[in-house]
DNA sequence: GTCTATACTACGATAGAC
DNA sequence: GTCTATCGTAGTATAGAC
């Protein structure tokens, strides 16, 4: 293990692409910029990607496959909605945490739908089964929590975008996030201070009133 | 009172500016694009706005002043504090339904820090003010309602960042919002379920477990 | 697989006539 | 206040040598 791998060409550019699309968005970025900061001539890029767009859909699919790994032990673990749901929140404010870039990469991918060019490249479809995988895996565990009566009947749908929102958005929400917190978004303490209110809001929120929240239903 | 008033050039480039750059931000949307658009020439762009810059930073200012204006009766109103945030909400979603742009345009602003070249314009500077007070407002009512009791002692700060997350994303979430509802984001129903969803997780979430809601305290 | 050179288009912005 | 014409730069993408 920890062997010396000089990461390839390939892999530097979707680094690079990775932070700067982050950053400035799919039409912010030049490939210019992208091939001076991957040490890499502009030519280059065009080998290992046909296009701009297909370059930007496989950073974005690379970080959805990423996301999707470290949610999945949350997702498969046993134990009762409400404590799946939490340990998914765990995961999710880990990765968002861990990778600054990660939370506007997904948000973009979200909300900028027609930054892209015209309709679907090849690269497109990979992604977005990807991110239909992991929506609909915590859909479900929300629909479990409502059925089994631990959480109150309210919408799966909402919830998973409402949980979107207090997460990935919050990860997101960068100089202006900083200063309405009064602190760096990413320090530890920020994030465990997030971590905390959502996972309340989830406990108090989501929740039937009266039930206790480690029973197990039958 | 409903003056045949012919619309200026100044409004139609700001309306313009408003539709286009909420659909493809700051770097993603060209003056010629808006020029034409606006049926006027490139050039009569910059004898009204200085820069590109500056025409984006007014568009969203005027966004701002009239998101500010929608909040001011439910930010104003007595009540308590569980009371007067509902109010709030509903009316913050009844002004995101209603400008489809608005809340795309938000998420822009607050999220793309750098896509604006260099440090700040004079009309920045008005903007970031406008949008502070906003905020305040929003904070100290969330401030209030833990004080007296009514809510849980929860960070007013990241409240306000899952109330923005739970209905300024969601209304900028476009076609992956709507294909995860499975039916249009602004559509009557959509608004009126987002609405419920919102207000009931405030509900529960947020106040006190065995508080009586409508109390009046102290 | 990486480069230099280049094609063509669009960009933001300015000059100056009307 | 609006226009045409133009400047200089940077954009994506391709051709072809090595």
């Amino acid at each position: 293990m920890a062997e010396k791998q000089v990461v390839s060409s390939r892999e530097k550019i979707l680094d690079v692409g990775e932070a700067r699309f982050a950053r400035r968005g799919f039409a912010g970025v030049g490939l210019r910029e992208v091939a001076e900061a991957a040490e890499l001539s502009k030519s280059t890029l065009f080998h290992h990607f046909t296009s701009k767009a297909a370059l930007y859909c496989c950073v974005l699919h690379r970080v959805l496959l990423r996301l999707e790994e470290s949610l999945r032990p949350a997702l498969e673990r046993s134990g009762t909605p409400l404590a799946r749901l939490e340990g998914v929140l765990d995961a999710l404010i880990d990765v968002l945490a861990e990778h600054g870039a990660t939370s506007r990469l997904l948000l973009r991918a979200i909300f900028e739908d027609d930054d892209l060019p015209e309709e679907s490249l090849p690269e497109s479809d990979a992604l977005n089964a990807t991110l239909a995988r992991i929506l609909s895996s915590m859909e479900a565990l929300i629909r479990k929590g409502v059925k089994e009566g631990q959480f109150r009947p309210i919408s799966a749908k909402h919830t998973v975008q409402t949980l979107i929102g207090a997460t990935v958005y919050h990860f997101a929400s960068g100089d202006f996030g900083a200063q309405l917190l009064g602190q760096p978004l990413f320090s530890a303490e920020a994030v465990k201070a997030r971590r905390e209110e959502v996972k309340s809001l989830v406990r108090f929120g989501l929740t039937m009133p009266e039930s206790a929240p480690a029973g197990e239903p039958s």
